[in-house]
DNA sequence: TTTATGATTGTTATA
DNA sequence: TATAACAATCATAAA
């Protein structure tokens, strides 16, 4: 369609105006104005050699994304369209209330703790391959994976305390 | 063949 | 403070 386009930028707004009005999202206000030439497509992060750059945590939607999917297509294994995925999950999500979105919330606060981790380790290997490169990643290396298991450490976690708040 | 897109919301980051 | 971009997913389409 639009290969130049910026991404889904003013598509999306485009198609989800034409699909069907926003309500009271705040979409549109994605890109209207693309001052800033956003990073990348998307993938191919080739514009900064970051091979081990740390993505974003999901969100506590996206965590509860994750599981929706997985749902949502057992009872509709003839939708694939990722776009059915996200409207249904989108739709539910709101639906959930507070204490639905707890676990998802506390799921997606770990996962930004360890972002913070990695972010450490991310921001030592750049320091030490700040001029050389994408070579000099790999020698500071070993450092950055002593910070790794620290993460794989807050794997443990006590969730299930008392959260029973149900006030409709 | 490969990359982008579509759609959702949340969170992070930058200006 | 506010806006912009990006996080997963997966089939399809275009270059």
């Amino acid at each position: 369609m639009k290969p130049n386009s910026r991404s889904r930028g003013v598509t999306r707004q485009e198609t989800k105006e034409a699909l069907k009005p926003v309500e009271d999202r705040k979409v549109g206000k994605r890109k209207v104005a693309p001052k800033a030439e956003k990073r990348q497509t998307k993938k191919e992060k080739k514009a900064k050699k970051d091979p081990n750059k740390p993505k974003r945590p999901p969100s506590a939607f996206f965590v509860f994304l994750e599981e929706f999917r997985k749902t949502f297509k057992k009872e509709n294994p003839n939708i694939k369209a990722v776009s059915a995925v996200g409207k249904a999950g989108g739709e539910k999500w709101k639906s959930l209330t507070d204490a639905e979105k707890a676990p998802y919330e506390a799921k997606a606060a770990k996962r930004k703790v360890e972002y913070g981790k990695l972010m450490d380790a991310y921001n030592k290997k750049q320091d030490s391959s700040a001029d050389e490169g994408d070579e000099g990643s790999e020698k500071s290396a070993s450092e950055i994976h002593d910070d790794e298991e620290s993460v794989q450490e807050a794997e443990d976690e006590e969730t299930g305390d008392d959260e029973d708040e149900d006030d409709d």
